[in-house]
DNA sequence: TAGCCGTATTTTTTT
DNA sequence: AATACGGCTA
């Protein structure tokens, strides 16, 4: 049966069918670009023979990478039956570079267990190093020079090369920039004898490595011959790089995206990458596309009328035939626990009255703290919901704590890791002492770990406390190692067995009593813990001998590649049972930038105030309030039929009362799209009648209360992660 | 060294 | 309001 492209408007078509050579797809939001993209990869398996494994699809968040795949893989197998796509590549771009590097990094003296660092782990090595050569971490803030050092990395900018760009950058003051230059030097020799990547370097050392060893980049150019490249507008310098490495060979690269999304340029993201693609690949065809499929006509001209207030952008002209639907709600409340309860209620109230699922509504917020206050109202009218992102299970102390000391097994060199958990449970050793290791592994540029055996200068209860720790983590290594290379089924329970081990020698359940007098939160955190070891056991064998570059799989490896993920995925939620993730019905509550790229029947935009959206921050930085602008702009076309947008007059902010202001650019949304509500105490101007009506609703969401809880009973909800 | 207590600080988005 | 950090004491 042929894949059949019914579904595909003609651009849409065309972009599937559009044979060999450079092809950009760029077009506004809802407009089918990844649908296209999903189309076109499962068109080149299914007519056009091409192997699955000669394709690389890219993307930036392990979800949207993941989603991709099932929907080829659906695609396919319905077309060229199942096994069609078999091998075939579809990650993040630092997925695929971790992989690169796994198998080459060797050629650039890289070991391949190297341990991947997240921003919390860059936070807690810069906080060392920054004490070790004397920079005042009151006087320097410790992200801005982390920005900083991500900012040159992302320009491909060594750290002997970085001060005159930091100097030049104007972000910062002279001083600023000299202690950032020097913390970055410090910074890289210190993850270098550690053996450790952030996840700028990711992408630095892969592009590295395919610009010195021509082997290794012909290799890659030969195994992927198709590229397509998803939210191409999100792409950085090295992102960019990496790209043109694999396309060396041949230029079989499809690239879609939405100027107006870009809203990562913070990180280093560079829009110029989609506007200049043309220019970038010789002879590439660009589509557009103009039907947004997504929704209705007021929605979509709220979004062109805010967005057309932006300069240096591709023009667009997107329509949509869903007709006018329902105006956007602008909604006003006198402080922000009244805007948490309003829009709790309105969910409730709209799913029972109109019979909508849970799933179908999102609240979108610019920050993750904005969250709470959401989640504590959804919480009190039993509307079961979930959190994609702010503050993971992987944030959590005792889940840090357990990685910490698996990592360090894989790679003792880890001193970050070793700094966390030497002393947890107690082993008397404290600041003092781990002042003296540290300080001596500094001025000898080794890892903390080989300092172990010299206790000498330690206090008795210290000495024997890191003796007994150093013995503890050779001890775990060894019974790792230990592990036969059999099949990797096998491997991984053996390697889920070892874990629980660990756990009994590390004794992590001490370790939590020593911590709090409250049973209920230790057991809590055993359960978190448990939940890692579980996660262990999820790990599918293809995820470690799946490139058959890799070798065969060792305990080792199960572990290194488990810690990877963790890394890599850290925002993602667990797909425990996968089943049961399709089914469930949850109302999601998420950043404006973790929602890009989805979709929802309703959608309330929270926070619609000025020091939110725009952030308080670009505002003050009087930096590009056109990518604040841009972020609106993605919040507004993620609604399908219904949007609601709601502020509030004051918020409570560190215990004080702050007043707060319409967001700039619900000005530029035309007020005949607009219908405002103004639900707060002193209403500026509401007739009598939407009292009354208001009085009636309150009645009835009482009522509905009443029904559920009689319902209920202790039926559960709430979050799970 | 460990634990308690008082003070200062928090204000973005994420791979 | 909540928390992290540093200093002080046992
Ligand atoms: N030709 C089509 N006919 C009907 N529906 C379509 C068509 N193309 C796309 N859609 C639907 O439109 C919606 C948006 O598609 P998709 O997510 O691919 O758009 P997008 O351009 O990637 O959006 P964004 O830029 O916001 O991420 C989806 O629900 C998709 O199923």
């Amino acid at each position: 049966m042929p894949l059949s492209l019914n579904r595909l408007n003609p651009n849409q078509r065309e972009a599937v069918l559009y044979g060999n050579g450079p092809l950009l797809v760029l077009a506004g939001a809802g407009s089918g670009k990844t649908s296209t993209m999903t189309y076109r990869i499962a068109h080149l398996i299914a007519e056009r023979n091409v192997p699955a494994s000669a394709i690389l699809g890219l993307s930036f968040t392990n979800k949207a990478a993941t989603e991709l795949k099932e929907r080829v893989i659906r695609l396919v197998s319905e077309a060229a039956g199942f096994g069609a796509t078999r091998n075939i590549m579809i990650s993040t771009f630092h997925s695929l570079c971790v992989r690169i590097l796994r198998a080459h990094g060797a050629k650039l003296g890289f070991q391949r267990d190297f341990t991947i660092l997240d921003q919390s782990d860059q936070q807690d090595t810069l906080k060392q190093i920054m004490r070790n050569i004397k920079i005042d971490d009151r006087k320097f803030d410790l992200n801005s020079i982390l920005f900083e050092i991500g900012q040159a990395k992302s320009r491909f900018l060594s750290p002997d090369a970085a001060q005159g760009f930091f100097l030049d950058s104007g972000r910062l003051g002279p001083d600023y920039a000299i202690a950032a230059a020097s913390s970055y030097i410090h910074y890289q020799s210190q993850l270098k004898a550690q053996n450790a990547m952030d996840f700028d370097d990711l992408l630095f050392n892969a592009v590295a490595l395919l610009e010195k060893h021509e082997e290794v980049r012909e290799h890659y150019n030969q195994r992927f011959r198709y590229i397509l490249v998803d939210e191409y507008q999100d792409t950085n310098p090295a992102q960019f790089r990496l790209l043109r490495l694999l396309t060396q060979r041949q230029q079989n690269l499809c690239v879609v995206g939405d100027d107006d999304q870009s809203i990562y340029a913070w990180r280093g993201a560079d829009p110029t990458h989609i506007l200049e693609f043309a220019q970038h690949f010789r002879g590439a065809k660009t589509i557009t596309l103009d039907q947004n499929y997504r929704s209705t006509m007021t929605i979509l001209e709220a979004a062109n009328a805010v967005i057309q207030n932006n300069r240096k952008r591709h023009p667009k002209s997107l329509w949509s035939d869903r007709g006018s639907g329902e105006p956007v709600s602008e909604v006003i409340l006198e402080e922000d626990r009244e805007e948490g309860k309003f829009v709790a209620e309105e969910i409730f109230r709209l799913a029972k009255e109109k019979n909508i699922r849970w799933a179908d509504f999102a609240v979108l917020y610019r920050s993750n703290a904005q969250s709470r206050i959401f989640e504590e109202s959804l919480r009190m009218l039993r509307v079961p919901y979930k959190i994609v992102g702010g503050f993971s299970f992987l944030d959590r102390k005792e889940v840090k704590n357990i990685l910490a000391y698996w990592r360090l097994v894989v790679n003792p060199g880890d001193d970050a890791s070793l700094r966390r958990v030497i002393n947890w449970p107690a082993r008397g050793i404290g600041r003092t002492s781990l002042e003296h290791l540290g300080n001596a592994a500094f001025t000898k540029e080794v890892p903390i770990f080989e300092m172990l055996p010299e206790t000498a200068q330690l206090a008795p209860r210290a000495a024997a406390g890191t003796k007994a720790f150093r013995e503890l983590i050779l001890d775990l290594r060894e019974s790792l190692q230990k592990i036969p290379c059999s099949s990797a089924e096998v491997a991984i329970s053996a390697v889920v067995s070892w874990a629980r081990n660990s756990l009994e020698k590390i004794q992590a359940r001490k370790a939590l009593d020593e911590e709090t007098d409250d049973p209920a939160a230790a057991l809590r955190q055993w359960e978190n813990i448990e939940e890692l070891v579980h996660g262990l056991g999820q790990i599918r064998p293809e995820e470690i001998t799946g490139d058959s570059e890799e070798g065969p799989a060792d305990g080792l490896a199960i572990l290194r590649e488990y810690l990877a993920r963790m890394t890599l995925e850290a925002q993602d939620e667990e797909e425990d049972d996968s089943k049961e993730n399709e089914l469930r019905d949850e109302v999601t509550l998420l950043t404006l930038h973790g929602a890009k790229g989805l979709e929802y029947p309703i959608v309330f935009m929270v926070g619609a105030e000025d020091g939110f959206l725009p952030h308080r921050r670009t505002i003050e930085e009087a930096s590009d309030l056109g990518e604040e602008r841009r972020l609106c702009y993605v919040g507004i076309t993620r609604a399908k039929n219904h949007l609601i947008i709601t502020r509030a007059k004051n918020r409570i902010r560190y215990g004080k009362t702050v007043p707060r202001t319409r967001s700039r650019f619900m000005d530029e949304i035309p007020q005949k799209l607009l219908v405002v509500r103004d639900e707060s105490r002193a209403p500026s101007a509401v007739p009598s009648t939407d009292k009354a009506a208001l009085a009636a609703h309150e009645v009835r969401v009482r009522n509905y209360l009443e029904e559920i809880k009689s319902k209920l009973g202790a039926a559960s909800s709430g979050p799970k992660r």
